[in-house]
RNA sequence: GUCCCCGUAGCUCAGUGGACAGAGCAACCGCCUUCUAAGCGGUCGGUCGCAGGUUCGAAUCCUGCCGGGGACGCCA
C-alpha cells in the first residue's frame, strides 16, 4: 500500500462520511470521480495535493471551496499525514508527517529488490512481441528503438506482477527469403543481382561464407536454389541477430517461426473458423476477410489468386496461436509503418470471438537518423544502412538504452549520430550511475570505519529538508513503476531515476553522512543504502548497469 | 483524396483538465584542504504551430486551418 493509495482511501472515507452526515450532498445519479493525488509543483502547497473537491463540484452542485471544507471536516488522517489545508480554488493540500516519512527508510531497505513490485491489482498473462525484424539482414539502428522499448516494457510489466512472455516473430516463409537466397547465390557466382535483390556488405559476407556443398546443391536443382540458399542464409543472419540482441541485453523467451503457423495448421483452422462465422468470401480467385464488417475501409485478402497466403493470413493464424497459449493480453510492438495492418488484425481477432482490447498494437514512431544535418537512409535492399552494432560501438549500450526508453514511443525523434557521440559523456544516464557509485563509495568508507547502517531511529533523526525530500522520492518509486506499467510507456522510469539521483545529490551536498555523531551517521547510512537499493531497482528496469565506482 | 502520429526554450524531449509551463544539452558566471567536481549553485532562454469552441479552469478536450512524418497493393 503506497502513500498515495493510503491518502486516496482516507479522502474517499471522508467524502462518504460527509455525505452520510449531510454536510455534503451529491446528486442521486452522479458518478463519483476517481480521487486524484498529485505532487504540487510548489513546496509551499504541501507534499501531496488533491483536486477532488473541484472534481466533485458538478455532482454536488456546490462551490469547490465549500466541498473542500466539508471534506476536511470529515477527514481522519492516516498515520502518514500530519496536516491538511484548503487552497483556492478548492485544492486539498496535505503535509506528510516528517517522523513517519523518515521512519519509512527501514521498510524500504527491508523490501530490497521487492520494493515497489507486484502492485498490479489484476496480474495478467501478457505476450510482448517485439523486434521481429525480417531475417534478411543484420539489425540496423532503426530496429533499436523497438528492441529497447519492448525490453524495458517487458521488465516493467513483469515487475508489477504480470506474467510476461517475450516473443520474436521470425519470418522464414515469404518470398523475401528466396530473394535473399538468390541474391547471395548470384554474388557467390559473380552473376548480376536480381532486380530487387539485396545488396550491402553482409550479402557479400554471406556469399563468401557459403560452403561449396551448398553451392553444388543449389546448382543441382535450379528451381529450388533460392529456397535452399535462403534457408541457409536466414539461419545465419538469425544467429547474427541473436548475437546483436544479446549484446543489447535483450532476451526472448520464444522465437516463433512464421512457417510453423502454416505447418501447424493455425492459419487454415483460423480461416475455417472465420469462414464458418461468415466473415470470409471468395472473389476474383482470391480469399477475402470481410474486414469492412468491423469498420475497416476495405476487405483484406487472405489467400491470393495464385493460392499463396498473404502476411495477413499468417497474422490471423498467429493471433489464434498466441491466444491458445492462455494470454490475457497480446502486445505487438510495431513500427509506425505497420499502422495500416492494425485494424485488420484486431478485426480478425474480434471476428473469431476474441476481445479486441486484448490485442494491442503499440506503434513505435520513426527515428530519423541524422549525421551533420542530413538524414541517413535505412534500406536493406539498397544496402545503405548503419548497423546497430556500429552505433553501439560509438555511443555505448547504456547511453542508447537510456536515450530510447526516455522518449514516449509515439513521438518521432531525431537521432544525430555526431551529437550522440559528443553528448554521450554528458548523457543523464551517467548522472544516475554516478549517484549510485557515490552511494556505494560512502557505504565502503563506513564499512572501513566499522559503521553499519541502522534504520531503527531514522524517524527521529532524519528531519533535515534534504533528508525528507530524499525519502519522499524513494516512496514515489512504486507509483512511478505502476504508472509506467498502466500506460504501457517506458519513459516514466528514466525520469524517476533522474529525479531520485538529483534528490540524492542535494542530500549529499547538505548532509555529511559520516560524522562525529555515530547515531546520526548510522541513520544517514541507512538512507544512503535505501537510495542505493532503489537506484538499483530503477536501473534494473532499464537494463542499465549500476556500477559500484566510476 | 482518406486515415494515424507529431508540432512546447537555440537543440533533444517531458507535461494525457488544475495553482506563476519543466528537465537535459548548448551558452554565460561562480564553487574542489572536507564521504567521488561524471558533482553543486546561479544566469540566459517559451505569444505551448495558428484561429475558434467547450469548461470555474485548456499545452492537455472538440472543430477548422498551416507545417513535418507515416500508412493507404492479391509488396514485404
Amino acid at each position: 500500500m503506497s502513500l498515495r493509495d493510503d491518502l486516496a482511501r482516507a479522502i474517499a472515507d471522508a467524502r462518504d462520511r460527509a455525505v452520510a452526515s449531510g454536510t455534503l450532498t451529491l446528486q442521486p445519479d452522479a458518478s463519483l470521480p476517481p480521487i486524484g493525488i498529485e505532487r504540487p509543483a510548489k513546496p509551499e502547497h504541501g507534499d501531496l495535493a488533491s483536486n477532488v473537491a473541484m472534481q466533485l463540484a458538478p455532482a454536488a452542485r456546490s462551490a469547490p471551496m465549500r466541498i473542500a471544507e466539508a471534506l476536511v471536516a470529515a477527514f481522519e488522517p492516516p498515520p502518514s499525514i500530519a496536516g491538511v489545508s484548503v487552497a483556492a480554488p478548492g485544492f486539498l493540500n496535505f503535509r506528510v508527517d516528517p517522523v513517519w516519512m523518515a521512519s519509512q527508510v527501514g521498510p524500504i531497505l527491508a523490501a530490497g529488490t521487492d520494493f515497489g513490485r507486484n502492485t498490479a491489482s489484476e496480474p495478467r498473462r501478457i505476450n510482448v512481441e517485439f523486434v521481429s525484424a525480417n531475417p534478411t539482414g543484420p539489425l540496423h539502428v532503426g530496429n533499436a528503438r523497438g528492441a529497447f522499448v519492448g525490453d524495458v516494457l517487458s521488465r516493467v510489466l513483469s515487475a508489477v506482477g504480470h506474467d510476461v512472455v517475450r516473443e520474436y516473430y521470425f519470418n522464414d516463409f515469404g518470398a523475401q527469403v528466396i530473394n535473399l537466397g538468390l541474391s547471395v547465390l548470384a554474388r557467390r557466382r559473380g552473376d548480376d543481382l536480381p532486380d530487387d535483390g539485396y545488396r550491402g556488405a553482409y550479402v557479400e559476407d554471406l556469399a563468401d561464407a557459403m560452403p561449396d556443398e551448398l553451392v553444388a546443391e543449389a546448382s543441382a536443382s535450379p528451381d529450388e536454389a533460392g529456397r535452399i540458399v535462403g534457408a541457409w542464409a536466414t539461419e545465419r543472419v538469425r544467429a547474427g541477430i541473436e548475437a546483436s540482441l544479446e549484446r543489447l541485453g535483450v532476451r526472448f523467451d520464444v522465437w516463433k517461426e512464421e512457417s510453423s503457423l502454416h505447418d501447424g495448421g493455425w492459419v487454415s483452422r483460423s480461416v475455417d473458423q472465420l469462414r464458418a462465422s461468415g466473415h470470409v468470401y471468395e472473389a476474383d480467385g482470391a480469399t477475402w476477410f470481410r474486414s469492412t464488417d468491423f469498420g475497416d475501409d476495405k476487405d483484406r485478402v487472405i489467400f491470393r489468386s495464385n493460392g499463396l497466403p498473404t502476411y495477413f493470413a499468417s497474422d490471423i493464424g498467429y493471433v489464434t496461436e498466441k491466444l491458445s497459449r492462455g494470454f490475457d493480453e497480446l502486445i505487438y510492438i510495431w513500427g509506425a509503418d505497420h499502422h495500416g495492418t492494425v485494424a485488420r488484425v484486431r478485426n480478425a481477432a474480434r471476428a473469431m470471438g476474441h476481445d479486441p482490447d486484448a490485442v494491442r498494437m503499440l506503434l513505435i514512431a520513426w527515428v530519423r537518423f541524422v549525421r551533420d544535418g542530413a538524414e541517413i537512409p535505412m534500406s536493406k535492399r539498397s544496402g545503405e544502412f548503419i548497423t546497430l552494432d556500429d552505433v553501439l560501438d560509438e555511443v555505448g549500450v547504456d547511453a542508447a538504452r537510456w536515450f530510447f526508453s526516455s522518449r514516449a514511443f509515439s513521438t518521432g525523434i531525431d537521432f544525430d549520430l555526431e551529437l550522440a557521440k559528443t553528448q554521450s559523456n554528458e548523457n543523464p544516464v551517467y548522472y544516475v550511475q554516478y549517484a549510485h557509485a557515490r552511494a556505494s563509495s560512502i557505504l565502503r568508507h563506513a564499512a572501513d570505519a566499522d559503521l553499519r547502517p541502522d534504520p531503527t531511529r531514522t524517524g527521529e533523526l532524519l528531519a533535515h529538508p534534504a533528508e525528507q525530500a530524499l525519502v519522499r522520492h524513494l516512496l514515489e518509486f512504486p507509483d512511478a513503476l505502476a504508472t509506467a506499467a498502466e500506460r504501457r510507456e517506458t519513459h516514466e522510469v528514466p525520469r524517476y531515476c533522474y529525479e531520485l539521483a538529483s534528490a540524492f545529490s542535494a542530500f549529499y551536498r547538505d548532509c555529511k553522512v559520516l560524522s562525529e555523531d555515530a547515531d546520526l551517521s548510522r541513520a544517514r547510512l541507512a538512507l544512503v543504502d535505501a537510495t542505493r537499493s532503489v537506484l538499483v531497482n530503477g536501473l534494473d528496469l532499464l537494463g542499465i548497469a549500476a556500477p559500484e565506482s566510476m
